[in-house]
RNA sequence: CGGGGAGUGGCGCAGUUUGGUAGCGCGCUUGCUUUGGGAGCAAGAUGCCGCAGGUUCGAAUCCUGUCUCCCCGACCA
């Protein structure tokens, strides 16, 4: 392709709407536009890069058994009232886009496709001889994201692979989730990722077993723990860890002080000379229930530790045998609200009485303790007096009429040990989320009632496991881990062209004749090559190719008359002159090996 | 949804406080010169100043409404 015909529209000043470096470089390298907020057309060269992608998971995919496919992107609202998702994707909060077509029937812009290929599975996988099946698509999705940001990274459109496995039983969902997990390797490490997996919350999905695939990158939006011998990896939202320890407190009886106004654990510590680690703190959140039920919950953690709020919310959900549809901090207005004045915040114990939620006009009137275990472990602790300015010194769990049963509800941070090696310790990495698989269960097939015939001729619901790829956010997510400061350097696999030739001054025939005898050569060998052909300077040319950033140059300037040309290497700058010919073979190693 | 910021030529911005009919840099067009790291000179083109009302002799500027975009948050008492 020639570089005066590839549309390269590239910007010098940063474009107001980019923060992150691989947003502003896409768009400054002409690779992306955005038409609404989270909406981006992919440019000629991005879509280049996008299909380079699809191309590696299509054959990643292909290889490990899966059968493409694609589905509809318009889905009827039936098919998710059928699994009971209508109302909470589209209702408040809701994910999903959805209109009401011309007659009136309403539908959804489908933001996955669990509904849609588990019914047709029921329709159309009857017996466990055929099973199992893995399906993938490479497909738009729709998310009506609270917060589109950074780019392609949270757009409301974007392309996604995703895989829905189908089988008889749980230990064949265990294979083929395996047999996922290394071609998620391979996939990644093909497309050039430094990616790591890590053990995940699975969330609004649902099942068991899942593991993301994360691009570390300083801006990635999540944070992942790793274990110093790399045998363990989590996302902090499900990693566990050792807590460090803290000096217990010499015996001493139970005592009532006077704390005004030290409503935080800092301020308490400071004045009253204690160590965070002393202090069982008490959150006061509520829950609210999918049955609608408004649920209180006092949780008592130790007074260093952070509240980990998924694992909060499964707990939650765990014991009360329901979803959780929200779960946040109750706040003063809400207590007045409520009709409550009895509770004194900041001054919190854990046995505050149930009969403070006497007078609540909507919640539930008990509520739910919870206790992570560095607070139930404690022998004895200080912690608030439930009454306004108080809190108790050298309290014991037996003072207070027994600890709740222990549970993990704290965050795990970096440099505590481990627990499957307390000698290693937690490094933390941030990370980009560019794949996750789940091992479902029959979550979606009992639902919407999906089955098969089993061997002993009954009914049963099939075991599914769910594998996405974002393939747009992965391809900005690769130029935000392969980039310098003049611009991109894309991984060769993906990169929208695998060489540029470069002639240096266009009106020079020597270099002209040249460029073009080397570009005709490099096509001939069925490499993707580009030629900048435009009169401009060269500096011009220079700048633009290293900020689209084509992993191979070949420069022909000043020694173009004797056949020589510069072979210069993106990633590390490195340049060497040699005659064209051998440039060519040089490039032919390295790209056909 | 809450908080903050911004909408002025393709991109980046000034002008708004104090109302007087729109400007700078980059880019674009033409010509000449230059030609290895975003060239120089000259001459040009491009604006419903987000949109709709209002105030005024007069509005980018003041008032009201509205739309859009960006950032932070929805986090621990």
């Amino acid at each position: 392709m020639r570089v005066s015909r590839l549309m390269l529209v590239t910007l010098r000043d940063v474009p107001a709407e980019a923060e992150i470096t691989s947003h502003q470089l896409l768009l400054r390298g002409g690779f992306i536009r955005r038409v609404g907020s989270g909406i981006y057309a992919y440019l000629p060269m991005m879509w280049k890069v996008l299909q380079r992608i699809t191309l590696i998971i299509r054959e990643e995919m292909n290889r490990a058994g899966a059968l493409e496919t694609l589905l509809p992107q318009l889905h009827p609202s039936e098919l998710w009232q059928r699994s009971g998702r209508w109302q909470g994707y589209t209702a408040g909060e809701g994910i999903m886009f959805h209109m009401e077509d011309r007659q009136g029937r309403e539908l959804g812009l489908g933001p996955t496709h669990e509904e849609v290929i588990t019914s047709l599975a029921g329709e159309l996988l009857r017996s466990y001889r055929q099973l199992p099946v893995n399906l993938y698509q490479v497909q738009t999705k729709f998310r009506d994201e609270i917060r589109p940001r950074f780019g392609l990274m949270r757009g409301r459109e974007f392309i996604m692979k995703d895989a829905y496995s189908f089988h008889a039983d749980e230990t064949d969902l265990q294979a083929t989730y395996s047999v996922m997990d290394r071609a998620y390797r391979r996939i990644f490490e093909r497309c050039g990722l430094d990616a790591v997996s890590v053990d995940a919350d699975s969330g609004a999905i649902g099942g068991a077993a899942s593991q993301e695939f994360m691009v570390t990158a300083d801006a990635g939006e999540d944070l992942i723990l790793i274990s110093d011998d790399g045998a363990y990896a989590a996302n902090q939202e499900k990693a566990v860890s050792l807590a460090d320890a803290v000096a217990p407190l010499s015996p001493a009886p139970l005592t009532c002080l006077e704390t005004p106004g030290q409503t935080t654990i800092e301020g308490l510590c400071s004045t009253q000379d204690w160590k965070p680690g002393q202090v069982v703190k008490v959150l006061l959140l509520l829950a609210v229930l999918e049955d609608g039920h408004e649920q209180p919950v006092l949780v008592s953690l130790r007074g260093d530790q952070e509240l980990n709020d998924v694992k909060l919310v499964n707990t939650v959900s765990r014991r009360t045998e329901q979803g959780v549809l929200d779960c946040r901090p109750i706040s003063p207005d809400d207590l007045q609200r409520q009709g409550i004045n009895s509770i004194p915040l900041g001054f919190i114990g854990p046995d505050l009485s149930d009969e403070v939620l006497a007078s609540a006009s909507s919640w539930t009137s008990s509520f739910l303790r919870l206790a992570d275990t560095t607070a139930t472990e404690l022998e004895q602790f200080h912690c608030g007096a439930n009454t306004e300015d108080q809190h108790r010194s050298h309290c014991s769990w037996r003072d207070l009429g027994g600890a709740p049963e222990s549970e993990d509800l704290r965050k795990a941070r970096a440099g505590e040990r481990c627990v499957h090696n307390p000698d290693t310790r937690l490094q933390e990495k941030r990370g980009i989320e560019v794949g996750h698989i789940f091992q479902l269960g029959r979550k979606y097939s009992q639902a919407l009632d999906c089955c098969f015939t089993n061997e002993k001729g009954r009914d049963e619901p099939f075991w599914m496991g769910c594998y996405g790829i974002g393939v747009s956010r992965l391809a900005q997510a690769a130029v935000e881990q392969h980039h310098d400061d003049t611009g991109i350097r894309w991984p060769a696999a993906i990169a929208p062209y695998e060489a540029i030739v470069v002639i240096a001054n266009f009106q020079d025939e020597a270099q002209k004749r040249l460029g073009e005898t080397v570009y005709s050569m490099l096509q001939q060998t069925g490499i993707d090559v580009l030629l900048d052909d435009r009169r401009e300077r060269a500096g011009v040319k220079f700048k633009d190719a290293d900020l689209i950033g084509i992993p191979w140059r070949l420069v022909i300037g000043r020694d173009a008359a004797d056949g020589t040309v510069e072979l210069v290497q993106r990633s590390n700058r490195e340049m060497r002159k040699m005659p064209h010919g051998e440039a060519i073979d040089e490039l032919l190693q390295v790209l056909r090996p």
